[in-house]
DNA sequence: ACCTGAACACCGTTCAAGT
DNA sequence: ACCTGAACACCGTTCAAGT
């Protein structure tokens, strides 16, 4: 049991988010090949086997930060609609903009997120990735319904417009091109999107 | 010296290249993750500490893996030009199917060379994905000439077809989409682009 | 110039045992 | 149910020494 005084944070029911916690700073700040478990431990003030009740091995940790890194972004995402005008090239913008943002600000996230460690069986990554899937589907239909889409597959135009702001950010990330090229790149995409699928006449 | 009988095929002037190319079949098949430079020198056939001598650390061969990445990757696209017809949807058809290929046949190969362990010194790394950068910019400025495309900036554009096909690949990789919409994301993503940047009348 | 062998500090993972 | 402590096999990296 916990003992009366208030000596210790931790221990009881927040092992778990304490050490997702503790990865996610260690993550921003020196990557994901240097996230040991048994530092983390350390950190939080338990021993070095404990988080493996909560995580049976290194790749479950990572992929739980995965998992909450397409909430973050599926969350970013919604936000920044919510503060965008009606119009859907301002729509497009706000979301691709919030996307690169999110990317660049969480470069090595990212880099969590889409590599594929999801090999069979961290279903529940892909299960969060849906969300912001599903959103970039969304404003496709939108901009259908306004008259500025011709585009007859909502999902499939979605797939590929987050695929442009994703490669967009891996590029970026990854020192390809200079970051002053980035908002030149963002409307270059955006605006070939706009011409590319509006409708015809 | 090397002894008299033919005992040791490696050990003289090629254990850089012996470990590069044990390296490149372990990313393949276990991925950068079980990639042990301890293995490696096991594998080859010299001591644990002989690698040392051609990559300081395993971050160094890690990134000579990715330099021969963007190498191979340059080849490829250029062979599929070479062999693709003069129009330019063609061409572009070519070059991106080329660039998915090459990109789920190498998943593992493709994370190492877009992963941001390119920090602020592996020039080399980036250095060498100029070439197939510069082959995007390349076509770009042929689809021009051509009167395909109404792109001011070939470079911009060619960056954003690149990004393009790149988010392709690290989506489907990631398994995010299923395998059999990969055909028609790419041709969705070829229209539009050919939509998006042709001469408005 | 290139490689060896021992040594160091650090991992992830396992498991019996504690509370 | 949750955590500890010792143990195991494995790392990357360093360095004196060999050839």
């Amino acid at each position: 049991m916990p003992d009366a005084n208030g000596e210790r944070p931790y221990h009881h029911g927040n092992l778990r988010a304490a050490l997702l916690d503790a990865a996610q700073r260690g993550l921003r700040e020196r990557g994901a090949d240097q996230l040991s478990l048994r530092d983390l431990a350390k950190e939080v003030g338990v021993s070095h086997a404990a988080p493996r009740r909560h995580f049976p091995d290194r790749q479950a940790l990572l992929d739980a930060l995965a998992e909450a890194g397409f909430v973050h972004l599926d969350a970013a995402l919604r936000t920044a609609l919510a503060g965008a005008d009606e119009g859907f090239p301002a729509r497009l913008r706000a979301t691709m903009t919030a996307y690169i943002r999110f990317a660049t600000e969480n470069a090595a996230l990212l880099e969590l997120m889409y590599t594929s460690k999801h090999r069979p069986g961290a279903t529940q990554v892909v299960k969060a990735a849906e969300a912001p899937f599903g959103l970039m589907a969304e404003l496709i239909a939108q901009g259908e319904e306004q008259g500025a889409l011709d585009a007859a597959d909502a999902e499939r135009i979605g797939i590929v417009l987050f695929a442009t702001v994703q490669g967009i950010a891996s590029i970026i990330n990854g020192n390809f091109v200079e970051p002053e090229l980035l908002d030149g790149l963002v409307e270059t995409a955006a605006e070939q999107f706009l011409r590319g699928a509006r409708p015809l006449t």
